[in-house]
DNA sequence: TTGACGTACTTACGGCGTAAGTCTAGCGTT
DNA sequence: AACGCTAGACTTACGCCGTAAGTACGTCAA
């Protein structure tokens, strides 16, 4: 007979990292205590404490595994504009996939070696591209603002578009006098409850009009070439 | 002698709300349970029962407390720009001054009245000040996405400037192998480090330039003056 | 006076993170 | 071969958590 579990392979940090992120995936991240991640990979929940500080420890760790998932924008590419525009759609995706991890970020104050890579090639990309140092910050600050607030608005909705949005609206237009709220009933009235409708499909319009904003203020890619 | 506690002003929505908000302020999210909120009101926890749905209800009340702070934007300013700035200086007060409600914004999908009437306010501005409908979408989406990022980055920093900067900074410099990382390092040591650095001043740059970026697409306040 | 209702109460359950201590299989040394 | 050490998984227990269920009591209407 197998024995019960495969406990053939060793715990480490990252299994335990790897198990705690899949059960968060699936039942939120509630769902996943250490109980729960510990007997995901057949051990007891004490077992963790000897891979891992902690729970906060195994936060720290899915967040940094969730930068790990993102591209990183090329150092050498000519067009900072299009590196940005990649990344930014890689890191939404990523975020979207794992929608735990923006809920994680604040609170969370000890960047992971897979976090600190992904700023240094963000900068990378930027310096590259002819920004100065004191613009790069700006820019990064922006864009990354953007991109967090953005998946975090997209996540608080429900789901596709119509649905529970229904729902909201009814509560907006109903049992109030006449209308309270009368630009947000227009809104929903003239544009959000129309068939097509999918709030994803404003983040390009925003991403747009802040990589329009930048300008590089050095010579482009001072040793490139 | 005066009852135990001034049980003499009723329990309500309201005040157990605000308990909840007091505590979360001093303590952090965590640290309003229902026994911490329930003992601050001098009453037992099954108590708040009776005016709440559950915890669930408490958060989705003190996120919409939240939002009752923020200053509205004018409905009939004629310069929308400063309207927009003026209200996102204040929103980022107000969630500055509660940390705990960025982090709470995903997750509740039951906005109150004071976030919707919020919006309302939002569009209402942008609307005046010449937007059309699908333009107003868009504006309020960069908006406050850049808004809350912005803001989540800023909890997610450490403390002023320096203090805790440092010891980040020094995982950075230190055991790795010459410089990994050697952007961030640039970064650190050039822009960062120094003296007069905070971050919080990145806000109006960011906000500068959506708003520059961002054109009126109608005549100027069509029932206005 | 009596009943109903609103409100605060006590008790209890299952689950949480983790401090503390125990057991055992496998290893390096003698 | 025998020993002792150690790493890693284990059990137990503590004080929290949110809340389901049931109880006690003060007020007000009939």
């Amino acid at each position: 007979m197998p024995d019960r579990r495969a406990s053939r392979v060793p715990l480490t940090r990252e299994r335990v990292v790897a198990a705690a992120m899949a059960l968060a995936d699936e039942k939120g991240q509630a769902g996943a205590s250490m109980r729960a991640i510990a007997a995901r990979l057949g051990v007891e929940a004490m077992s963790l404490y000897n891979h891992v500080a902690g729970r906060d420890d195994i936060l720290d760790g899915m967040v940094d595994a969730v930068f790990a998932e993102i591209e990183l924008p090329a150092p050498d590419d000519a067009d900072w504009k299009a590196a940005m525009r990649d990344r930014a759609a890689s890191a939404r995706a990523a975020l979207r996939r794992h929608p735990w991890a923006v809920g994680l970020m604040d609170s969370r104050g000890h960047p992971g070696p897979a976090t600190l890579r992904h700023h240094d090639a963000m900068l990378g990309a930027l310096r590259t591209g002819g920004f100065s140092i004191p613009l790069a910050a700006h820019a990064v600050s922006v864009i990354d603002s953007y991109l967090y607030g953005f998946v975090l608005q997209e996540l608080s909705m429900p789901l596709g578009a119509a649905g529970d949005l229904d729902e909201v609206a009814g509560d907006i237009l109903s049992g109030l006098p006449g209308d309270a709220y009368p630009h947000l009933t227009e809104m929903i009235n003239a544009h959000i409850m129309r068939p097509g409708y999918d709030y994803g499909r404003e983040f390009p319009f925003g991403l747009a009009l802040i990589l329009d904003g930048l300008t590089p203020d050095e010579d482009q890619g001072a040793p490139a070439r």
